[in-house]
Parts: C-alpha cells; sequence; structure tokens
DNA sequence: CGATGGCTTGACATTCATCAATGTATGTGG
DNA sequence: CCACATACATTGATGAATGTCAAGCCATCG
C-alpha cells in the first residue's frame, strides 16, 4: 500500500483538437489492427470509419475523468495513455497502459468508471456514445466484437490481480517488462525486438504495481544488476534474457 | 507477495450430480434476480431457462480448472464458488466470490482462463456452450445482456486492483466486508442487515487480499478491538459501525 | 549555463510475512 | 455421552520486504 498521493498537476483541460479530414493512412493501418485483433467484416470496418472522429491530444492531458458522463469511446492510434482510479486520499491505482490499437471509455452506464490522461502526445479516434449505439443497434457483430474486447481486458485485469496480490517486487518489474514487450511487439514496427519503450514515468510504473517510485526503480536496478536488462536510456528497456525475467516472473 | 502455497487437498473429481426436472421455485426466483440485474424480455428469458441443467456440487469440489475446454457457463443458485488462479508454485489469487445470482465460466476462447471450485455445498444452472451460443445468435438482447455483465464484471475487477495494490490490510479487510454485506444485502433475505455469513475459510480471504492467513485474522481482530464489527462466530462477522468502517475502507 | 523535473541511491521505520504454539469448533468412534 | 482427532482460527515472536524520508545525480530545456 504505497502511500504517496501522486501529485496531479493542472490536467484541468480536457482540451483535444479535433483535426479535419484526412483521417487516411494511420487511421486505415488502426482499422486493420483492430480488424486482426477481432474478426470484422469490411462493411462494420467502414460503416465504423464513418463516425470515426480523428482528434490529437498532449502529454499529460486529460481525456476523460472518473464520475464524468461518458459520452465516448476512444481508439489510441499513436501515443500511450494511462487508464487509471483514484482514492479520496490522492492514491493512485493504474488499471492499465494503452497504446496504438488500443480501445478504451466503452460505458454501458452513462459514466466513465475511472479516467483516462495521455502519457505521451497521442493520436486518437473518437467514437460518441450516440453514434456507437446507432451503430451497435444494427450491427450484431460489432456488438460481438465489443464482447470479445471486454472478455479479454477481463482476462488482462485478472492478469494484473495475480501480480498485484501475489508477487514481488522484483516479480511485478519482471512480469510488467514482459507484458510490455509483448505489447509493442504486437505493435508492428519491432526493429530490435528486445528494445521497449518505456513512455511512462516511474511513478506511473509504481501506480500501475502497487509499489512505490523507490522500490520501482531499485527493483529495475536489480534487474539490470542480475544482466536480465539492461536500461540503456531511463525510458527504454533492453530484454537481455528474456527466458530467465519469464521465469522469474512466475511463467506469468 | 504471501508465499503460502495454498494447500490443495484432492479436488480432482470434477464431479456434478445432475438433479432432474424440478427446476421451479428457487430457480424462477434467480431467474427474477437475473432480470432485475439486467433487463431481459420476457422470451430470452424463458429461451434460457429451457436450456438450463440443473445440478449440485459438493463443498470444495472443483467446477472446472484453468485452461480446460469451456464447455459451459454456469449461474449460481445457492452456496459460494471460488474463482481462482494459481501461479506455477502455488501462489493462489481468488480473482471473485460467487454467490446466488452470480453468472461465470462465459469464455468467448475455447478455455476456462481461471479455476472455480465450491465453497459450500451449492446448486448452480448449467448452460452448455452449443446450447448458449446458438442461442446467443439469434437473440441479440442476450448478447447485449452479456456485455453488461462483462462489463460490471470489469468493474469489480478494477476496484479490486485498487485494493490490492493501494490498500492496508485492515482498510482491505473492511473494504471486503462491507463488499460482502452489500452482496448480501442484495441477494434477498436480510433478516439483519448487518449480520454477514462469512462462508469463505480465513485463508480464502488472504488469498482474495494479497495477504497471508495469519494477517488477515489480525487485521479483523483489530477491527472488532476497534468496535467496528463483531464475530460471532469465526464464519459470519457483525457490521457494527459500517459507516466508519467505509472510512476505513478509502471510500470503496 | 543554470534550473527544473525525474531518476537513483542511502538510511531508517513500519508493515506484513514467516515460524511456531496455543486455542477452539466440529465430527467420529468408543 | 464423552474423549479424541482433525481442521481451522487466533495469538505471539521475529525477520524480511518494502515504504518513508532525504540527499544526490542526471538529463533535458530554456
Amino acid at each position: 500500500m504505497p502511500h504517496h498521493a501522486a501529485v496531479h498537476q493542472d490536467l484541468t483541460s480536457t482540451a483535444a483538437a479535433p483535426c479535419l479530414p484526412r483521417k487516411q493512412q494511420a487511421w486505415a493501418l488502426t482499422c486493420l489492427e483492430l480488424a486482426d485483433y477481432v474478426p470484422l467484416g469490411g462493411d462494420e470496418l467502414s460503416r465504423l470509419m464513418a463516425i470515426a472522429q480523428p482528434m490529437e491530444i498532449g502529454g499529460n492531458r486529460a481525456l476523460f475523468l472518473s464520475g464524468e458522463a461518458a459520452d465516448g469511446a476512444f481508439l489510441v492510434i499513436t501515443g500511450a495513455v494511462r487508464a487509471f482510479r483514484l482514492l479520496p486520499d490522492g492514491r493512485r491505482m493504474i488499471t492499465a497502459f494503452m497504446f496504438g490499437g488500443d480501445f478504451l471509455g466503452f460505458a454501458v452506464g452513462g459514466r466513465y468508471e475511472f479516467a483516462a490522461e495521455a502519457i505521451t502526445p497521442a493520436r486518437l479516434c473518437r467514437f460518441s456514445r450516440r453514434h456507437l449505439n446507432a451503430l451497435l443497434d444494427d450491427c450484431p457483430r460489432l456488438r460481438n466484437t465489443l464482447l470479445h474486447l471486454a472478455t479479454e481486458e477481463l482476462r488482462l485485469a485478472q492478469d494484473h490481480m495475480v501480480l498485484l496480490g501475489c508477487k514481488s517486487a522484483t516479480e511485478k518489474l519482471a512480469s510488467f517488462l514482459l507484458h510490455l514487450a509483448r505489447r509493442n511487439a504486437r505493435g508492428g514496427t519491432q526493429a530490435n525486438p528486445a528494445l521497449v519503450p518505456l513512455p511512462m514515468a516511474r511513478s506511473d510504473i509504481a501506480d500501475h504495481l502497487g509499489l512505490t517510485t523507490e522500490t520501482a526503480s531499485r527493483a529495475l536496478t536489480q534487474l539490470r544488476a542480475k544482466g536480465m536488462i539492461d536500461l540503456p536510456t531511463p525510458r527504454s528497456v533492453a530484454l537481455l534474457r528474456p527466458h530467465e525475467l519469464a521465469m522469474l516472473a512466475g511463467g506469468g
């Protein structure tokens, strides 16, 4: 129970500049990713694209707040996003990091159950609740897609509960790095498959793993000392011995 | 990271005696609960009832194992069930407890992602994967219901991540007891709203909260010492000051 | 070049896990 | 019906992991 009250800067402005047409290259690419992820017919895909609103958002800006009316869902194109919950005293749990191809903010209830902030500047597509519901109502396959996504998210959540409840600090870091690496490999451009970018701060990692910044940092240092990883820069990791890391992570 | 390798008895036999017709009173009642939980038209409800297979299972018996082919989903009628994951070395995370009205085991993939065991003897309804999928295919509203259920489960999972990552031992216990109490109140018979049965063992509670048995027990003792709860028997709790408990639990 | 924010490292305090013993309830067989 | 056996729960003593406080380092950016 790290008790360190995440220091929140002025993230008040939920600003997000919609960038007009040109939903071309990257956008099509992202839909391909989504199509790759779950079976989506060409028809559903094009209808989805029709209601998508491309947008950009700066680093450390809020995408939406917890409890806010959920009037849209988002598909991340590029950049990184953190989804989190806060306790009244400021303790924070980052429930997930999102990257290109990840979908977030779909709420069946009227309100977001968590908050989301861009970590780096990010490009996204917004789907307004109205449009999405309308589309869902006459595209049963799309509803099926959402069910798949929700189920997959649930599986990830369970993985994370195991991590939070059962693992030691170094095990947590090992698991997290492997998870990031796998997610990164799926993202497409795997220049060096073992070199993984860490767009988020140590405090983000800590709040994701149920640790303090210091403990997260020490665990990384320890993994480096054991020769399992390298930290060429603070914001990137090289996984030198993925297999040993996986052992350490406890098969997770 | 409690490192205590849950001692597993012989839970090998996944035995489950199907009890024939008489899916009357309790069964209808449970469907009402489900109908109360999510909007379900009378048609969908009766078609669901048509494919339901009532069954019973003894205490501490496995309902299904992790990785097993997922050939059915279950609705708990009476009794308590634990859903959990194991690490190779035996560490266990109980991701959720299920009670009357809870639905579990629906997998879009072919395999269960977690294991489930009855805690107490339990009565359930089984829905075979084949039948359920067939029903889903021509009942779009039912698919919507499942999406609602998955979303709700996801919300609970996020709550639990906050608990596991952010809270102290006593805060965890306070949160857990309040959660149980609320769940119990919804169950129907609220004789004494403040007296909550604890069907699970201390080790189950510990493995759910990311603690050891001893710490869980001590935290309960501490709450009792503060006058917030009473333990008339080891398997039941009286919430004497729910409001103070909620304060302690951190608004969760 | 200096300032700022983030990362790392160190010393110390605290919580919680571990090891071990005792207490308590439940069921079984004499 | 009682004595015992067994599993579960509680309590105590101790140690290790990790949180807390504090200082220093490093990189980036103006």
